[in-house]
DNA sequence: CCTACCGATCGGTAGG
DNA sequence: CCTACCGATCGGTAGG
């Protein structure tokens, strides 16, 4: 593994503090001080502020879209293919928490070009969802009658570990995916069929 | 209705613009100028740009608060208690889009003392909503184990609505409470009840 | 509510 | 990567 570069660094320390404090309210003085430098030597790393911003928030929507994309062309089923998507999107958000909470956070303080282009990526990545649950409905293995409604609903939840979730707190990554899918998968799924499986 | 005060409106219009670009973007001067006046007049009405964020987000802590605690005083059932915290949850949601995004947004840029304060009121709101599920888990309306975690799961999904809600859009709150409870109340409350009540 | 202004700090640059 | 600096803008105030 190589060492880090000094723009990697930065890249890290930029994610850390706009996720802490937020784009505006750090400053380009902060994320240099913290790398033992001085502001105007971050301009050698960097062209602006703003690109700082813009590389996190795209490495996010990267990782998010590579996730899903590995689970979209796998052969399982798809309540298997809904499992391990969940489970994915939790583990993005769990490995990268400082990135995913700029993702969320700050991506409309982006220029509206590059707002449109994150947003593409998002459009995409729901796409990917919609496309499981349709398939879960032709099926039949999913009874759901509006799969951007539960798309919307299993994406809120897991979401929303960006606020609560702690490396150090009691539950991994793939045990929060499991309460989550013990609750919401059997309540999507069919109960006649869980049942079956169940008995 | 009384004429809103000129404070209140200013209150209005720092909401709608914090929400929308964020405490730290947004500027006295802009407030200030869409309320008609220029930013040294702001303060005749308040005394800090933080206050004005503080009463938002005290505001809206309060609009959960007396919510959840009318619910919590009712003597429904625990199912049909979390069916009206839910749906209570999405109205504060729903009617106040604007001051609940800040409140969920922005809440961090209070100094520490005042979000101490919030805090403590998003402890007492949670302790609602873990005391109904403890209820449902007592009386044996609900198949669940960590009420917290599942408190945890109501609320991701419900507080997701700022991110997405339009009164424009094709859904009623009270639709999507009622849909949101239809996959989630169902996989939550014990399925051999469920079944008896739906033969 | 306005005029007139302040000190502080911001993102960023030129030249080495 | 530093020195030295810039124009712009920030939240806020004094005096009326």
């Amino acid at each position: 593994m190589a060492r880090p570069s000094q723009r990697e660094q930065i890249l890290v320390e930029a994610s850390r503090l706009f996720s802490k404090k937020g784009y505006h309210a750090t400053t380009i003085r902060e994320i240099a001080q913290n790398r033992g430098i001085l502001s105007g030597s971050l301009y050698a790393h960097i062209s602006s502020k703003e690109d700082l911003l813009f590389e996190i928030v795209d490495d996010g929507a990267d990782a998010f879209l590579s996730a899903i994309t590995a689970v979209s062309q796998s052969d399982r089923s798809p309540i298997e293919k809904l499992r391990m998507a969940l489970c994915a999107h939790i583990q993005v958000i769990a490995q990268r928490m400082d990135a995913t909470t700029v993702f969320f956070h700050e991506w409309e303080a982006l220029s509206e070009e590059r707002r449109h282009l994150i947003q593409t990526k998002r459009d995409e990545y729901e796409a990917h969802w919609n496309a499981i649950l349709q398939e879960g409905i032709d099926d039949g293995s999913m009874c759901i009658t509006d799969p951007k409604f539960v798309r919307l609903m299993l994406l809120s939840v897991a979401n929303w570990l960006y606020h609560w979730y702690r490396p150090s707190g009691p539950l991994s990554p793939d045990e929060i995916a499991e309460r989550f899918i013990q609750i919401l998968v059997n309540g999507i799924e069919d109960t006649a069929k869980e049942r079956d499986h169940r008995a």
